[in-house]
DNA sequence: AAACATGTTT
DNA sequence: AAACATGTTT
């Protein structure tokens, strides 16, 4: 089934038609809030994963958090369609060490990737952070890909459990479904793990709808919750983005970020009763480092429909369910790599960690010589050998 | 119960809210959408009915409508409710006979009801239509009459039967519970019979809420209905009414209108699943004549949701039923008066046809002096001595 | 028309 | 938690 026709579809957002703010880029709502003061990784440790282009320390996972870092906020990043005015309900809380070590940046990039040029909405930035990092990506395209990878950085995703054990609680997490059941407006915590961390690293929660018929329209708020009057709406700027973060928590173990879900699952002229999913990607730059996907469901009795649909899954009768509302059951079954490529896996990033001005100059120019070596011919290529002459010029290669 | 204090309410209409065209008066939305050839009514008889200040001759109902005359439309009139930018979705086609001849409006008029004076927005109106004549008066006051009574012109309305006798018609109409059941959006035909029709004649539909708790709120649409890409929405003024009137038929033994309701009762954040009623009041100059009432439920599967309240009506359930939810289905027992009053019944308005100018001017002197002699002092006696001085002034009472 | 889906009331 | 209310799918 070809959705690229969803490029000349004339689709309009309900911001623009409620006369909500929309700047000259209206697809662009990143936005940060204020950082939060966690814990930097004491140490590095050699890497464990993708052997190409590696050249990086490891840090396990219990070390991961005990130093001070900032958890970034990002608020939802609606992607670029291709179409105007269409935005999608995204979301990406970036995790960012304050501290790490300069890296230089090791790049795989998929050539095929529907990739969009970095721009921003000035007025949605927060200032300490240089969003300029926070691009349009493949997460955010018109079909956003939900392959599962954990990739180098062994990114998963995790929601706790919930403390409430009626069966009246706020959500429930179905491990055979892999679908979180809530109800609307709750938050839930998810928990992410991420080894190896870096600074710049960040995680996107982008909604998809499940049916392929849907999954190129970007998941936004119906036109009830879109009221201006909702209490939840006042001082919030993206009030039709479904996936709000609400805020994060640091954690020994993992990242806690909240996540509310703004509209139900039958939400009419929203989501209207379509499966949805949550992407969830570890990037960094743009690159997608890893990527999870959580099926969800918004709904006033998430213990009732929870029951409901594993035992519709017991009976058989899931494949019909899955197939035609809820989309397939998104797989828990996880690949390490992203799909290969001849000058290694695509949409990886990779960091060598130097703790000397001089050694990072040696190894950027390495990294050019590689990549223009090893790169075939083409924009991808330009893009990678620009990066590094960049790195090159800042590093004060201009000198000699 | 009471529920002045509605007067202090906050209140806020949608329509501003979503930005759409308000004027000065955002209460008023008359309109008149033009005219369609009628008959009129070939001769008079004497009347029957209320024998106070009444000279006039009758026509039959089989007569009425034999001739040529017009049968104005108007649209939704918001009322006037004491607070601000609240507005109700009301309408009110109005019948106009064109040929009628002149008569002596020999009115009396309730001191104690919500009058608001007359007011219009230009460009709501029709040319054609002298709409000084359509005002806010009781029936769209903050808290509608629900009183049925037939008054002097035996005023009447009839759910037109569906030609669909399957189980998914488009309406039924439940005799015993007196009350509608259609889907969204569906044309229903309502026959209006009216004895001694006069051209100044229309007939208001304002919709109500049967609880009390919410009967003094405006009857709108919900947000999701708002939305202004709605098909039904496009050229459309009055987007927020509830009640729209499609359009009506010329017939020998009725008036008929098309009346669809354009949310359901179950809409979220509209009717939200309280019971409705639609008060259909006989009007002439803003003056009640009679008025009818019908329960409406708009949901998608009339016929199974009309047998099972006819069910739940024969178990007895009703009560609880109509009382919460439903409020009183709407007693098809009528009146034939209005309530009483020293100087006659009130709240009605009677016709002296005559058919020569000097008499017309001897019986508007006569009237005069009769509200002089019998009127208490007040506000009510000065309106009514304006009338008859104006309509002197009018026919050259001046001249000598 | 019956079964199902899904929010609300009891 | 079960019953009910009410839109949708079969
Ligand atoms: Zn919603
Ligand atoms: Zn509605």
């Amino acid at each position: 089934m070809d959705h690229t026709n969803g490029l000349n579809s004339n689709e309009t957002t309900p911001d623009n038609r409620l006369g909500l703010p929309s700047g000259p880029l209206p697809n662009d709502q990143s936005l940060l809030i204020p950082d939060v003061v966690m814990h930097p990784p004491p140490r590095l440790t050699p890497p464990v994963g993708h052997p190409s282009l590696v050249h990086q320390n490891e840090v396990s996972l219990h070390q991961q958090f005990q130093g001070n870092y900032y958890l970034h906020h990002q608020q939802p990043n609606p992607h670029n369609q291709g179409f105007p005015v269409s935005s999608q309900g995204a979301q990406y809380p970036p995790m960012m060490l304050q501290n790490g070590n300069p890296s230089i940046l090791m790049n795989t990039f998929n050539p095929m990737a529907n990739y969009t040029p970095a721009y921003q909405q000035a007025d949605n930035c927060n200032s300490e952070f240089n969003n300029s990092r926070i691009v349009e990506n493949q997460a955010t395209c018109e079909l956003p890909s939900m392959e599962v990878f954990t990739g180098n950085y062994d990114f998963h995703v995790n929601v706790a459990r919930t403390l409430d054990d009626s069966k009246r609680s706020a959500w429930e997490f179905s491990e055979v479904l892999n679908k979180l059941f809530v109800m609307e407006g709750r938050n839930v915590p998810m928990q992410f793990k991420v080894k190896n961390i870096n600074p710049s690293m960040y995680v996107r929660a982008v909604g998809i709808y499940c049916d392929p018929d849907s999954s190129n329209k970007p998941v936004l708020r119906c036109p009830n919750h879109l009221r201006v009057d909702e209490p939840l709406n006042i001082d919030y700027k993206f009030i039709d983005h479904v996936i709000r973060c609400n805020n994060q928590q640091p954690g020994s173990e993992y990242v806690t970020v909240l996540y509310a879900m703004m509209c139900r699952s039958s939400c009419i002229s929203g989501i209207n009763r379509r499966g949805l999913a949550i992407v969830f990607t570890l990037e960094i730059e743009g690159r997608v480092l890893g990527r999870q996907v959580i099926a969800v469901r918004v709904c006033a009795s998430p213990h009732r429909d929870r029951m409901l649909e594993e035992r519709r899954l017991s009976k058989g009768e899931a494949s019909a369910l899955l197939v035609k509302n809820e989309g397939p059951s998104v797989p828990n079954g996880v690949s390490a790599d992203s799909p290969s490529d001849p000058i290694g896996p695509l949409d990886q990033m990779y960091f060598v960690p130097v703790n000397n001005c001089d050694d990072y100059v040696v190894l950027a120019r390495l990294a050019l010589d590689l990549v223009k070596k090893d790169y075939p011919e083409g924009p991808v290529k330009e893009i990678e050998i620009q990066r590094y002459q960049s790195i090159l010029n800042t590093m004060g290669e201009n000198q000699h």
